[in-house]
DNA sequence: AATGAATGAGCGTTCATTCAT
DNA sequence: AATGAATGAACGCTCATTCAT
């Protein structure tokens, strides 16, 4: 009656996300799904009642992985614009770190925007779960920014809540570029725009 | 690059920038589009060799009319904050009247992104056109600031184009929020998001 | 706009109505049904919308032929026993000459009864059609009785209607033997089997 | 040919008939018998080495069932009229309660003859069974018969072995009906096509 | 220019069955 | 005696595309 932790729903999890990822959700069929894990349909069938349920399962797996790489970061060390953009660019890194954990893979090409918007269009419940995320990510460089005021490393008079938004939307906006990349590991570039992206917001600030 | 459309023609390349952009490239079958446009299977084939052909011409088709209708704004208008702001928000309501026009609905909701983010996935020349796009439409910020910089309504030391992207960023950004509401008619949104990021912007810098 | 009277459509239901007759609905595939009617998936699709959407599309074309067969019988032949006995056989002779014709088959193999059940089960509209059509056939017996009345060549005092429901269901319940039967060609067994029920039936009013 | 049957095997054979009879034999799934049974597939299968299997051994208990009520109803109460209807509608009654027994249900809806078409063309060797199952069933309205005619209360010069079919298939034509209706329990209206066409037959002969 | 019949590969899903534990 | 993970054939259906007219 319990759950065998076989293992096999981790693998199939792991493989749905990154060709999810990779190809985006309606690109991504059963028999790929079925070559990639090594598993047959009604394996895949026996974990997962329908592919829009492995959607929701990869999705949340993925969510709450990122979130989880978050609540570890010490926001106390953003003290100044420098140590700011180390623990920023820092926790992007570790989050692909992570994901590739997660993966089990060396690297990962991903088109997570394609996969977000494919995903919300599929299912309503899961933008409940991104709007969550984009919150707390907006709320943590928030927290940063109040850290940095504490240290009088920001110009006085300017609203931390905005800053954040606004940062953040910044960031989410040149991710996009992303799309655009053809490097099979996203990783380098990920750094670089957000390396960049930080330094122009503290030049327009 | 703007074919003279036949009625036909310009009939099938609205109905399908409509459906695509309400229901996603992948979403949007030919039996849709039959439905929608009232003419036969044989008459869509008769115009457009594939359905990725009409993916591009689509594309095209409105990229033109995006490009077209940005030349059209007179940014040195952008003398100051408000007008700035008033320019760039009259601009996306030109843009969206020019689409609604285009479409010939009074309506449109659109998840613009996913449609970008299938098109591009589908056929790699599309990423050339966009990527101009959004370089002109980076460049076209510039040069309102590089205008708001002779009135001095700008603050001094700040790089135009430094400034341009990360407005552009931010505003793409936000964009994305589009896709995680409910209207059937997205313009009201689009200028509410446009002002306030506008303003924050504006606050930060 | 006009539809094509290719007789594929008319094609398509003979093959479907011999097969859901032979095996039942269940177990005809499309994959029989491509085999028998030599078309493609596609062109099926093109013509029913979905295996239920044949089904009642076949079951309404039997129905229709039972019923204009029915409706051309002179019940007014039947005078004495001899002669109801004649016209009731030779009108399941007729019907079944007609399924045959309908079929453009030279045997015919059903289980009429089976797939009446199915039918019914796999779709709640067709009680109605098939509860109809019983009524009428119940009619039709009780006209004759009537006819014979007439003629004296019935016991006095017994209800015409009674008796033709009584005959009706006598008939209906030896039918059920057709299932038990090993035969290709049904035809004779039917005969025979009508024969003996009327028989029977005059044996013991 | 009664196996004793352990909890087990008793528990799926009473869950496998109920679903049978409500469903028809192609629509349960093994997915259907763990639910009702709470069992697992693989005790289904230590229990029936297959469907068939499973289906051979329903329709054995129900027909073995079945006969045993049959042969303890009292024949010889069969007197005049009103008792052999009395006999008859009350062995039907024992009948269904025998059944209601069988399966531990408070209410039975059931489409036999769909489940005895259905398994009839799975499975050749249930012919035999259910066909000698109808012999004995007429035969048994036979002896009623003889034995009122030895109280005088039958119309003289007909054979009761006439009779006795007749009435057979008026009674199982009319079961038929049972499958147009919508009760959750089939028991009343058994009852009442019973009563009625006991009525009928005596209205003829 | 336009129709719609026909194709067939591919899709997500269901199913009875097997088997290691 | 019983579990449930795993298999893979088969199913109904959708789809972009072709083509004779």
């Amino acid at each position: 009656m319990a759950k065998r932790a076989s293992g096999t729903r981790s693998t199939i999890l792991k493989v749905a996300l990154q060709l999810f990822l990779k190809k985006g959700y309606k690109d991504v069929s059963y028999e790929d799904l079925i070559k990639e894990t090594g598993l047959s349909k009604g394996a895949l069938y026996h974990h997962f009642r329908s592919k829009e349920d492995l959607l929701i399962s990869t999705f949340e797996f993925l969510l709450e992985a990122s979130r989880q790489q978050m609540t570890e970061v010490p926001f106390k060390k953003a003290k100044d614009r420098e140590s700011f953009k180390e623990l920023i660019v820092g926790s992007k890194k570790e989050q692909i770190k992570g994901i590739k954990k997660l993966l089990g893979t060396k690297t990962i090409k991903f088109n997570k925007l394609l996969f977000f918007f494919e995903a919300i269009n599929e299912n309503e419940r899961l933008k409940a779960s991104i709007m969550e995320l984009m919150k707390e990510e907006m709320q943590f460089l928030e927290k940063c920014f109040l850290n940095m005021k504490k240290h009088d490393t920001l110009p006085k008079g300017k609203d931390p809540l905005i800053m954040a938004e606004s940062l953040y939307w910044m960031l989410q906006g040149t991710e996009m570029l992303m799309f655009f990349l053809k490097n099979n590991d996203s990783e380098k570039d990920f750094i670089k725009i957000y390396n960049k992206t930080i330094d122009n917001f503290f030049k327009i600030i």
